[in-house]
DNA sequence: ATATACTTTATTGTATACAATATTGCTGCA
DNA sequence: TGCAGCAATATTGTATACAATAAAGTATAT
C-alpha cells in the first residue's frame, strides 16, 4: 500500500458544494433576503437531485442563513431588527475576547494571511465589487477566530458573521459609506504586536462602529411573509 | 369556515421527533459517546424511512451531538479533552452575562418555572434517575437563557449544554459526586431578587465548579475511532 | 361584480430503488 | 499459521417515485 498518495482527485462532497455556492451568493448579496429557494430550481442549477438540495438547505437553515417553512419551502433569511441587534450583541460579546486570544497566539504567517485579506478586500472595493469586499471583510473576522484557536467559539462567530451579511443587506445605512479597512488594518497591527489589550479594545470599538452604521428601525416585511403576518400565528 | 378550531390534531414533524428522541437519549446517557447510529436501525425503531433518519442525524451533527463520517455513518459525538475545555470556556463567556440579563427581566412566573425545574431535578436525583437529573439540570440553564430573552445567544448555549452532557459522560470525576442543585437554588434566589451582579457572579462560580469536577486528562479513544487515529489523517 | 366552493397545478414531505463505498469473510498460497 | 487478494455482504450516498399539502385558477351563484 502506498503511503505516499499525493492528492485525492475527487473528495467530492456534493452537498457541501451546494451549501458553499448558496452561502457565497447570499454573502455577496446576489441572493436578497426573502428570496424563495425552490428545490427543483436549485437542483437544476447545480445538476443534483432534490435530496442533496434539501440537505444543503437544511444545513443553511441551521446557521440561519435560510428559513425553512414547513410545506412552504426555503427562503433566504430576513432578520428582524431584533435579530439584527442580537447578532451584533453576540458578536460584541465573543469577538473582543477572540481578538485578544489571537493577539497572544498569532504567528508571522497568520499576520501574512490577515494582511492578504485586507489587500484583497481593498482590491475588491477598488474594483467596485462590494459583494466580494463584504464577504472578504467577514472572512477576516473568521480568520481571527481561527488564529485564536478556539474552534467552538469560532463556529459561533462564523454563523454570526454569516447572519451579519444579511443584516447589512437589510439595514445598512447609505450615508455611512466608508468601510472598515481602516479598522481592520489597525487591528492587524495590534495582533502582530501581540498587544492583547489593544486588540481586544480595537475589536470592541470596531463592532460598535459597525453597529452604529445600521438603521434598525422597523421596515416593511417582504411580500411572501405578509400572509403569515396578517393572520393570527398561534400554533396549537 | 370555522375560525374556532380549538386544536390541530397532528402538526406532525416526524424528523423533529426523531431528533428529540435521540437527543434525549444522549442527554440521559442512554446512548454512550461513540455509539454507532445506523440509519436502518434507527429507521426501524421509529418506523420512519432513512430519509428522515438522515435529516435527523444531520441536524444532530450540526449541534455536534453526533459526528458524521462520510461513507462510514453517524456516531454519538465523543468530545476530546480539548473540545471539552472549549465548551466550558464558551459557557463561561456566555452564561454569566445571560444570568445577569435574566435577573433584570425575570417575571414571577419565570421564577416559578425555575423553581419547578429544581424540584424536578431533586426528585429525579432522589429516584436515582441520574440521566434525567442531568437533563433537567441542563434545561435549567437553557431556561435562564430563555428568560434573558436573547435568542441568538440562547441557541449557542443550548448547543453548549448539549455537548456538556457528552463531556460529563466522558470526563466526570467520580469523587466529586455532589451535584449542583445547591448552586442552582442560590442562582434562582438572586434572579428572583433582581440582583444582576450576584446572578452573574453565581453563574460564573457555578461554571467554575462544574469545570473543576471534570478530569480532562487524555483517555483512550473508542474502539471504532482507533483505525482513523492509527493512520495519518491528512485530507488533501 | 364579487365571493365562495371546487378543480387543477405546483411544490414540498416521505419512501423506496439504485449506485458507490466500506467492511467482512473466504480462499489460496507462502 | 499468517497474510494477501478477491468475493460477498452491509451500509451509506444519491436519484427517483409517490403522497400530502399548499397555491392558483375557474366556474357558479348570489
Amino acid at each position: 500500500m502506498s503511503l505516499l498518495h499525493i492528492s485525492t482527485p475527487k473528495p467530492k462532497d456534493v452537498t457541501q458544494k451546494v451549501v458553499d455556492a448558496l452561502a457565497l451568493a447570499i454573502h455577496e448579496h446576489r441572493l436578497a433576503p426573502a428570496t424563495k429557494l425552490g428545490e427543483d430550481e436549485i437542483g437544476e442549477i447545480y445538476n443534483v437531485s432534490r435530496t442533496v438540495v434539501r440537505a444543503a438547505l437544511q444545513s443553511l437553515a441551521h446557521i440561519q442563513l435560510v428559513e425553512i417553512q414547513r410545506n412552504k419551502g426555503a427562503f433566504v433569511a430576513s432578520p428582524t431588527p431584533r435579530e439584527a441587534r442580537e447578532v451584533f450583541e453576540a458578536r460584541a460579546l465573543l469577538e473582543p475576547r477572540t481578538a485578544r486570544s489571537a493577539a497572544s497566539r498569532a504567528t508571522p504567517s497568520d499576520i501574512e494571511i490577515l494582511k492578504d485579506h485586507i489587500a484583497k478586500e481593498h482590491a475588491a472595493l477598488d474594483a467596485g465589487d462590494n459583494g466580494r469586499a463584504l464577504n472578504l471583510s467577514g472572512r477576516f473576522h473568521i480568520e481571527i477566530a481561527r488564529i485564536a484557536d478556539q474552534d467552538t467559539i469560532g463556529r459561533f462567530i462564523e454563523t454570526l458573521i454569516a447572519r451579519s451579511s444579511l443584516v447589512i443587506a437589510l439595514y445598512w445605512r447609505r450615508e455611512s459609506a466608508l468601510c472598515e479597512s481602516h479598522a481592520h488594518h489597525a487591528l492587524v497591527q495590534s495582533i502582530a504586536d501581540g498587544d492583547e489589550q489593544n486588540a481586544e479594545e480595537l475589536m470592541r470599538s470596531h463592532l460598535v462602529d459597525l453597529n452604529s452604521a445600521l438603521d434598525l428601525r422597523d421596515r416593511p416585511v417582504q411580500t411572501h411573509n405578509l400572509r403569515e403576518l396578517l393572520q393570527t400565528n398561534d400554533e396549537p
